[in-house]
DNA sequence: TCATACAGGACCGAACAAGTCCCGTATCAA
DNA sequence: TTGATACGGGACTTGTTCGGTCCTGTATGA
């Protein structure tokens, strides 16, 4: 269903928490405050470390602050740190050998661009474009769709 | 890794496929065409058929044939009939009651932009485009990336 | 010195997707 | 009229991935 996973979902509203929070707060601390299970609200915390999104204080009265302002954290940048690569195919870009009708595929190397228009549309959305409880002046709805 | 499933992408090869061949073809045949097993051929155009996409005919010399032309089939299209909807997460829209954290939860109907934004890019492109051979050979990465 | 809290793994069960198979029905040709 | 072809609509099995938990090690401050 094209859907990415809880781990980004949770990366996000963890990510805006510690916003609202003021900016430091620990693993524990967090869950408490969203709900989410703790080993759960860890894991996160620690594959965004890595992705130098947020900076981890070890010892006691240490935890994790964002390293940037909300505003400059892209969605599709929490997406790479969960998910990986934001590919909709396996045979992208320079992958090779992984498609087993690679000499007959008609459409061979044809979603480069498709990847592009996901990665520019989840480029343009920041996590306080997500934070905002405002009706999103910004990124309206370009033409309604219907579609569902 | 945000990926859409394999059946959308056999559809794709499917549809543009039967252009090539002139605008019907057969399940058996196409699968002899495209290198996919024929049951998943099969698969993927009985959904299609459900979903309009194309028009099956039985009996002896039957087949399938495009509803219509590539270029009027928006990429979207292709996904909604055969993974649902364009969601990427559970909690879209009317969404009721899928999440534990609904109380607490900081983004709370907030990825509806996100969705939107992405419906609108996978709309902007048919599968004229993903047929059309691309200005570089078969075979060449179009930009080296190691990352996978 | 000890409690706190991050860091980095391994591990298991459940859910989903991928793929196959079966039976029914419609159509055309011999 | 009969049989072969081919779509239509399911159920079913299997393999992989994801979601979630747990364990051990290390750094820091009271």
């Amino acid at each position: 269903m094209l859907r990415l996973s809880k781990m980004t979902d949770y990366a996000v509203v963890v990510m805006t928490r510690l916003d609202d929070l003021g900016g430091v707060a620990s693993a524990p601390g967090l869950a408490g405050s969203t709900g989410i299970a703790e080993p759960m609200v860890a894991k996160v915390l620690k594959a965004l470390a890595q992705s130098e999104m947020v900076i981890g204080t070890r010892g006691a009265m240490g935890g994790y602050r964002l390293a940037r302002p909300l505003a400059a954290v892209p969605l599709s940048d929490v997406i790479v740190a969960m998910d990986g690569p934001i590919a909709l195919t396996a045979c992208v870009d320079g992958a090779i050998g992984g498609c087993d009708a690679e000499a007959t595929c008609p459409v061979r190397g044809r979603w480069d661009p498709v990847n592009a228009a996901v990665r520019a549309a989840l480029s343009a959305i920041t996590l306080a474009d997500l934070q905002r409880p405002a009706p999103m002046p910004r990124h309206a709805a370009p033409h309604s769709l219907a579609a569902e």
